[in-house]
This record gives structure tokens, sequence and C-alpha cells, in this order.
DNA sequence: GCGACAG
DNA sequence: ATCTTGTCGC
């Protein structure tokens, strides 16, 4: 049984915390031996300034043409502010509601966020594929905790993430001379199995296709609910 | 105590 | 993350 459904996300930030403290324990950083990756789906989420309603989305895509399969979109009430290190309590009601929501589920998920390159190693990409059951990666725009020293200018290069002496991630250079994406892994995965696949499905742009298609479909979402449809007019 | 701080 | 116009570069 999951810890998430006896609180019901009704947590406060001290609860969260002691919460990543314990779910910790149940990560599983190596990949199935029988891992087979034929689908692959990126997660986000969208808000307002006021931060009332999250629009959350989930697009599944080929994994070897990398072209969409199935999305699957939800919106609900935010019920924590977003804070350092408790991002997953924020987005994860959210984007359970979409991922309940596909038809048939993917064999590997791409969060825009950490993994375990976080204060307790436990980081949206773990919280998310550990309650949805699935291998996932962490795959940030910027970094929370840690460092990294030299980086070459190609696409391909990267430089392991040291967080308190220990390698938590890795900065992976998608494109030339655009600055790195933070890539960690989340569940049912390990650290080079995890580059591999942001470097595959970021064939062109700096983020991965996968982000960059569920980002598309929540400002989507956020724009049909909150613009008056101005479509028709005789 | 002071600064840092995914989205 | 969101709010926003123009602007630099391939």
């Amino acid at each position: 049984m999951e810890l998430e459904s006896l609180h019901g996300w009704e947590v406060t930030p001290q609860e969260a915390v002691a919460l990543q403290n314990t779910l910790r324990e149940r990560l599983v950083l190596r990949p199935p031996a029988e891992l087979r990756v034929s689908r692959i789906a990126g997660a986000d989420i969208s808000t307002e300034r006021g931060n009332i309603t999250g629009y959350g989305g989930v697009v599944v895509l080929d994994a070897m043409s990398l072209l969409p399969l199935e999305q699957a979109g939800a919106a609900v009430t935010l019920r924590l502010p977003y804070i350092p290190g408790l991002l997953s309590f924020r987005e994860l009601p959210v984007l359970a509601a979409a991922w309940e929501q596909l038809a048939q589920k993917p064999d590997l998920l791409i969060f825009d966020g950490q993994g375990i390159a976080h204060p307790r190693r436990f980081g949206l990409a773990c919280h998310g594929g550990l309650l949805f059951g699935v291998p996932s990666i962490g795959c940030a725009k910027s970094l929370l905790v840690g460092t990294y020293g030299h980086l070459g200018p190609e696409r391909g290069a990267t430089a392991e993430i040291r967080h308190r002496g220990e390698v938590v991630g890795m900065a992976v250079r998608t494109r030339r001379g655009v600055s790195p994406v933070y890539v960690s892994p989340g569940h049912l995965m390990d650290l080079p199995t995890a580059v591999e696949w942001v470097l595959r499905v970021s064939p062109r742009y700096r983020e991965p296709e996968t982000t960059r298609r569920a980002h598309r479909l929540v400002n989507a979402l956020r724009r049909a609910a909150h613009e008056p449809s101005r479509r028709e007019a005789p």
C-alpha cells in the first residue's frame, strides 16, 4: 500500500520531508534486466500566476520514431506552493490524475525535474517512478544541489554532478553550445542508462522531445481553460 | 546565522 | 513556473 493513499497528499512540509526519507528506502537504482523501451513518456504541469489550478499532462511517444502515440491531461487544485525540495508533493497529484487516464502505460517516464540529485536523494522523478511503478528519469534545466566540473561544448559531452561526495547525476550537453540539462536516475534506473535515453530522445533541441511535447500539451490545456474559446464568429 | 534553492 | 517585447543569430 502506498503511503500517499494514507495521507491523501494532505501533508505539511514537515510531513513531506519525513515521507521522502521513508520512501527513499524503496528506490531501486538499477533498470530491470528485461527493460525494453518501446514507449517513452514525458510529464509536466503548467499553472497561472495565482497558483490555484495545476494543469498536468503525460505524453507517450514511440521510442524509435519519437512520434506521439497517446496523451492525457488533467486539472487539479494545487495544495502546496513551490518549495525547493518538495516539488513532487505539488506536482504529482495532478500528474497522477493524467497518468491514470492512459490506456497503455509507457515503459519509461522522464520528469521535468531532479531524480536523486536532491537534498534527500528523492526528487520528483524518484517519487513519481515509485508511485507509478515505472522506470523513471529526472531531467532538469537547472541544479537543485551539487556541482560539476568542466563540460565540453559538443553534443554528448558529460560531467558528473557531485553532492556530499557522491555522484548523484550528470550534466549532459544535448546540443552544441547550449547550456546542459541535468540528468539523474528516478526509480528502476541507473545513471548511465538515464544519460543514454536523454541523449536519444533529445536529437535536436536542448530538452527531451518527451518534455517538449508534455510542455506544449499542458500550456494548451491551461490556455483553453483560462482564455474564452473565441473561435467561431459569423 | 547566512546563503542557496528543481518548477 | 509565470509575466512579457524586442532582439540576436542560423
